[in-house]
RNA sequence: GCGGAUGUGGUGAAAUGGCAGACACGCUAGACUUAGGAUCUAGUGCCGUAAGGUGUGGAGGUUCAAGUCCUCUCAUCCGCACCA
C-alpha cells in the first residue's frame, strides 16, 4: 500500500463536495458551534498565514462535527478595496474581473487543502446582493443619527488619492502604501462610534477569558478613556479687544487638576479656531503666520521631533489665582483631542517642561516629593505633596485632583469631564471599488437618503481607472439621478465606503439561510441560533480595527432591533505569524513558501500536520523544510501501518488483563492521546501536544503485534487525527471501519490502571534512583524499598524528613 | 514614556510545584541496499573515560521539592504614543 497524497486527497475532496458534507443543517434544536476564520482579501493566492488560519478553524469545525454539533463553518471574500484598482491601473484589468477570477482561483486552493467550509454560504462582499443590504443598514444608521457628514481635517493619502481613517494611519503613513499622510480639509461621512465608546470599553469585561488579554488591552488603550477637569480660560480685556470681541476665551481639558496652581502658560493647536481667526484677519505679523503655517504643514511624525511654537501676545486670567497667563501656539497640541488647547504646567509635565525651557517660560513647582527634593532639570510627574497651592497646600496630589474638581464645580467655573481618545470613524473613500454610499445631493432637499426599494445602488462597469481622482465622479452619467424626495434632477454621492464596513457584519450574513438570501440580510431566528461566534480565528493585526468595528456594528444592530446580544465573538484565537529564516514571510524579502507548491509535493495533509505540529497556534511558526519532510514521513507511516488493522465495524473489545506489557502500554498511550485531544479542542488549543501524543501512541503500537490492539488504536487515532489530516484518516477509516469511527470516542479508564508503578527516589530533592513497587503498596513499604535502593547515598547520614508523593516519587531529606 | 508578551539543547518545542528536555527536526553510528535525500535499529543537554558534576536569561527568596510561586534585574519582540 503506497501512500499517494494526490490520488487520495482528490478522491475525498470529491466525496465531500458530492455529499455536501459540510453544510450546516437548519434544525435549530440541535446544539451548535459557529466556527469562523477571518475571511481573506482575494489577492490572488493564499499565503501560509491563510493556510495556518484556516487549518486551525477547520480542525475545530471537524472536531465539533464528530462530537455531534451542528457546525457552521463559512468562508467568504472581503473583496472590495484598493488592490483591485491598483491592479487595474497596472495591467488594465477591470477590478471586478480581477477580483472574481482571484476568488475562483482561491476557492480552488481551499478545496485542495480539504477545508470543510460550507459551499452554499460562500459570499463576496462586492456581490451586489451584499451591497444591497449593507446600503440598507447605512440608511438605518443615518436615520438613527449614527452616520453624519461634516467638513473636517482628514488624513489624506496622496498616493492612494483617498481619505484614511485614523486607525489606518500608522506612524504618520498610509497603512497600505506607506506614503506620508497629509491633512486635507474636506467633507466626509462619519459613523458615530464615539457614542458607543463607554459600552465598547465596559463590555470588554464580558470578553475576559475568551479573548487574549493583549487584544483587550489594545482595545482599552485605543478607546483611551480618561477623567479630568474641563474649564474655560477667559481673555483679559486687551486680548478680547484685539480679537474684535469675537472670542471671550477657550476651553481646556486636564487630567492633572492638582497641578492647576503651577500653570505658567496655555497653548493652542496650530489648527485652533482662534489661531485661524487671527491669521485670516491679519492680527499677527507675517513672521508669526509663516511659523504657524509651517507647523500645520508638518506631518505628525516630524512634529514629534522637536517642540516649537510662537507667542500670540494674548493673555488669559488664571481661574483661581487671577494672574495673567500668556497664550502660545504649540506644535505638540493636537487639534483632535480634547478641545485643541491645553493649560501648561512645565514643573509637572515633560512636554510643557521642554517647551518652557526652549522659550524661557516660567516653571512654577506646586508639588514636591514626599521625601527628597525637586530637581531643576526635569519635570516632577509623580505623586507628591501640594505646596504654593493656597488652601490645597499639604494635600496628597492624588487626593487633590478630586478636591480641586469639586471646587471648580462648586464655584461654577469648571466641570468633571470624561474624554476619549477614540474618534468618530470616517468611512467615505474617493475610490471606485467599494460600496457606494446611498445618498443623493439635491439642490432643493439637500442630502437625501436613497429609498430602500431602489437598492442596491450598484457600481457602473464602464469606468476608466487612472489612479487620479474618483472614477465614479468622472463617470459621464452614473451620478446623475432624480431626487428620491422631490423628483428633481440631483446628483449621487460618489464616495464609496471604507471596506471595513463590509467586514463589520459579514459574520451575521453567514447565519442567514441561503434560501432566503435574496429577500433578507438575515433573520432574527437564524441569528439567535448561530450567534455568538464560538471560535473566531485570525491574525493579531486586526486586534483594533476590524474587531472594534465589528463590535460597534453588533451594538448598533442590537439598538436597531435586528439582534439581541451585545458581543459578536465569544472566543477569539489570534494566531501567530508564519516566519521563514526568522522573519515574516513576505514577497519583498523573498522568503515566501507557496502553499500550492507544498500541496503539489507532499499533499494537503502534510501541510496541515506540519502547521499544527510545529508550534501552538498563538505562537509564531517557523517554517522548516525538513520538518515538513518529517510530517510527510509520519503520514506515510501512518498510512502504511494501517495494514495491521483487521477490518471491523465497531471498536474491538479487548480483555486488558490478558495482554502483554507492550500491548498494555500501547493501549495506554492510545487512550492518553484521546484524553489529550479532548483537552486541546475544549480549552488549550495546543494541537502540537495532541499530535505528539498520537506519535507516541503510534510508536507504542509499533512495538507490539496484537492485531486487536492495532485495530482499536487506529479506530481511535484516525478519529482524533481526522480534524488535522482528514484525507488520509478518511481513507483509512473507510477502508477498515466503514467510516463508523469518526465520532466522539469513549475513554476506557481500565487501561490507565497499573499494578506495578515506578517511583523516583530523590535525596534532598535531587533525583538519585528509581524503584518499582505494586501500585497499592503501603507507604511504609515504599519507604522501606526506597531506603534500600538508595542505601549508598544514605550511608553515615541521618534522615530528617521522609516524603512520599503518591504515584510520583519519594524524597528523603538527610544531613551528616 | 505607557501597555502586553517571550526568554528552556544545534533547531521547533514539552513539562496540574514532584525524575527538565516528551514529540519532532538535525546530527552520529550501524543494518538493508547497485544507490540513498528511501526504510529500519541505536545514540544524542553540557562537562567528564568513568564515578559524578552541572543545567530552564541573571540575582535573591518561599518550599522536603521551583522552568513553574514571590521580589528585583537584564534582553528581545509586539502594540500605542506629544492624548494634556
Amino acid at each position: 500500500m503506497e501512500y499517494s497524497s494526490k490520488k487520495l486527497e482528490k478522491k475525498w475532496q470529491e466525496y465531500w463536495a458530492q455529499n455536501g458534507s459540510f453544510e450546516p443543517n437548519e434544525d435549530f434544536t440541535k446544539a451548535k458551534k459557529y466556527i469562523l476564520s477571518m475571511f481573506p482579501f482575494p489577492s490572488g493566492r493564499l499565503h501560509m498565514g491563510h493556510v495556518r488560519n484556516y487549518t486551525i478553524s477547520d480542525a475545530f469545525a471537524r472536531y465539533y462535527r464528530q462530537q455531534g454539533f451542528n457546525v457552521l463553518h463559512p468562508i467568504g471574500f472581503d473583496s472590495f478595496g484598493m488592490p483591485a484598482e491598483n491592479a487595474a491601473i497596472k495591467n488594465g484589468s477591470h477590478p471586478k474581473t480581477w477580483t472574481y477570477s482571484n476568488i475562483d482561483y482561491m476557492k480552488g486552493e481551499f478545496k485542495s487543502l480539504g477545508f470543510s467550509f460550507s459551499k452554499e454560504r460562500e459570499l463576496a462582499t462586492s456581490d451586489e446582493l451584499y451591497t444591497k443590504f449593507e446600503q440598507g443598514f447605512i440608511i438605518d444608521m443615518y436615520e438613527k443619527g449614527l452616520l453624519y457628514r461634516k467638513k473636517g481635517f482628514l488624513n489624506w493619502c496622496p498616493s492612494c488619492q483617498t481619505v484614511l481613517a485614523n486607525e489606518q494611519v500608522l506612524e504618520g503613513s498610509c497603512w497600505r502604501c506607506d506614503t506620508n499622510v497629509v491633512k486635507k480639509d474636506m467633507n466626509q461621512y462619519y459613523f458615530k462610534i464615539t457614542q458607543y465608546g463607554d459600552e465598547l470599553l465596559s463590555d470588554l469585561a464580558k470578553l475576559e477569558g475568551g479573548w487574549p488579554k493583549q487584544v483587550l488591552t489594545m482595545q482599552e488603550n485605543w478607546i483611551g478613556k480618561s477623567y479630568g477637569l474641563e474649564f474655560k480660560f477667559s481673555f483679559d480685556i486687551a486680548s478680547r479687544e484685539r480679537l474684535n470681541n469675537k472670542f471671550d476665551g477657550f476651553e481646556v481639558f486636564t487630567t492633572r487638576p492638582d497641578t492647576i496652581y503651577g500653570v505658567s502658560y496655555a497653548a493652542l493647536a496650530p489648527e485652533h479656531e482662534i489661531v485661524n481667526y487671527m491669521i485670516e484677519n491679519l492680527l499677527l505679523d507675517d513672521d508669526t503666520i509663516i511659523k504657524i503655517q509651517e507647523m500645520k504643514n508638518t506631518s505628525s511624525i516630524d512634529r514629534q521631533k522637536e517642540k516649537s511654537g510662537v507667542s500670540l501676545n494674548l493673555n488669559v486670567t488664571h481661574p483661581l489665582t487671577k494672574k495673567s497667563v500668556p497664550i502660545w501656539v504649540a506644535n505638540f497640541v493636537l487639534m483632535d483631542y480634547g478641545s485643541g488647547a491645553v493649560m501648561a504646567v512645565p514643573a509637572h509635565d515633560d512636554r510643557d517642561f521642554d517647551f518652557a525651557k526652549k522659550y524661557n517660560l516660567p516653571i512654577n513647582a506646586v508639588i514636591k516629593p514626599f521625601n527628597g527634593d525637586l530637581s531643576d532639570d526635569k519635570a516632577f510627574t509623580e505623586v507628591g505633596e501640594l505646596f504654593n497651592s493656597e488652601s490645597f497646600n499639604g494635600l496628597n496630589s492624588k487626593d487633590a485632583q478630586g478636591k480641586i474638581i469639586d471646587y471648580f464645580e462648586a464655584q461654577n467655573i469648571g466641570t468633571k469631564k470624561t474624554n476619549f481618545r477614540l474618534k468618530d470613524w470616517g468611512v467615505s473613500r474617493q475610490r471606485y471599488w467599494g460600496a457606494p454610499i446611498p445618498f443623493v445631493h439635491c439642490d432643493s432637499c439637500g442630502l437625501v437618503m436613497e429609498k430602500k426599494e431602489n437598492l442596491p445602488i450598484a457600481l457602473p462597469e464602464d469606468i476608466v481607472i487612472t489612479g487620479e481622482g474618483n472614477p465614479l465622479d468622472k463617470h459621464p452619467t452614473w451620478k446623475h439621478c432624480k431626487c428620491p424626495s422631490c423628483g428633481k434632477d440631483a446628483v449621487r454621492e460618489t464616495d464609496t465606503m471604507d471596506t471595513f464596513v463590509e467586514s463589520s457584519w459579514y459574520f451575521l450574513r453567514f447565519c442567514a439561510s441561503p434560501k432566503n438570501w435574496q429577500d433578507e440580510a438575515f433573520s432574527k431566528e437564524q441569528i439567535e441560533y448561530w450567534m455568538s461566534v464560538d471560535h473566531y480565528i485570525g491574525g493579531i493585526e486586526h486586534a483594533i480595527l476590524h474587531l472594534l468595528y465589528a463590535r460597534f456594528f453588533t451594538k448598533v444592530f442590537r439598538d436597531l432591533g435586528y439582534i439581541s446580544f451585545d458581543e459578536p465573538f465569544n472566543k477569539l484565537l489570534t494566531q501567530g505569524m508564519v516566519l521563514k529564516d526568522g522573519a515574516k514571510m513576505s514577497k519583498s524579502k523573498g522568503n515566501t513558501v507557496d502553499p500550492d507548491a507544498i500541496i503539489e509535493k507532499y499533499g494537503a495533509d502534510t501541510a496541515r500536520l506540519f502547521i499544527l505540529f510545529a508550534a501552538p497556534p498563538t505562537q509564531e511558526l517557523e517554517w522548516n523544510d525538513s520538518a515538513v519532510e518529517g510530517a510527510y514521513r509520519f503520514i506515510k507511516r501512518f498510512y502504511e501501518r494501517s495494514s495491521n488493522i483487521v477490518k471491523t465495524d465497531s471498536i474491538p473489545q479487548i480483555d486488558h488483563g490478558s495482554l502483554s506489557k507492550d500491548e498494555k502500554f500501547a493501549r495506554k498511550k492510545v487512550y492518553e492521546a484521546l484524553v489529550r485531544a479532548n483537552d486541546v479542542y475544549g480549552e488549550k488549543y495546543t494541537f502540537n501536544t495532541m499530535i505528539a501524543g498520537v506519535m507516541e501512541a503510534m510508536n507504542a503500537l509499533n512495538a507490539q503485534s496484537n492485531s486487536d490492539v492495532w485495530s482499536e488504536g487506529y479506530w481511535i487515532l484516525t478519529s482524533i487525527m481526522e480534524p488535522v489530516i482528514p484525507h488520509v484518516c478518511s481513507e483509512i477509516s473507510s477502508e477498515y471501519f466503514s467510516l463508523k469511527n469518526l465520532t466522539s470516542q469513549r475513554v476506557l479508564e481500565e487501561v490507565f490502571v497499573e499494578n506495578v508503578i515506578i517511583l523516583g527516589v530523590s535525596i534532598n530533592g535531587k533525583a538519585r534512583t528509581e524503584i518499582e513497587v505494586a501500585s497499592d503498596e503501603s507507604q511504609e513499604n515504599i519507604m522501606k524499598i526506597a531506603k534500600e535502593s538508595a542505601a549508598k547515598w544514605l550511608e553515615g547520614k541521618t534522615i530528617v524528613k521522609e516524603i512520599v508523593v503518591p504515584k510520583k516519587l519519594v524524597n528523603l531529606v538527610i544531613k551528616d
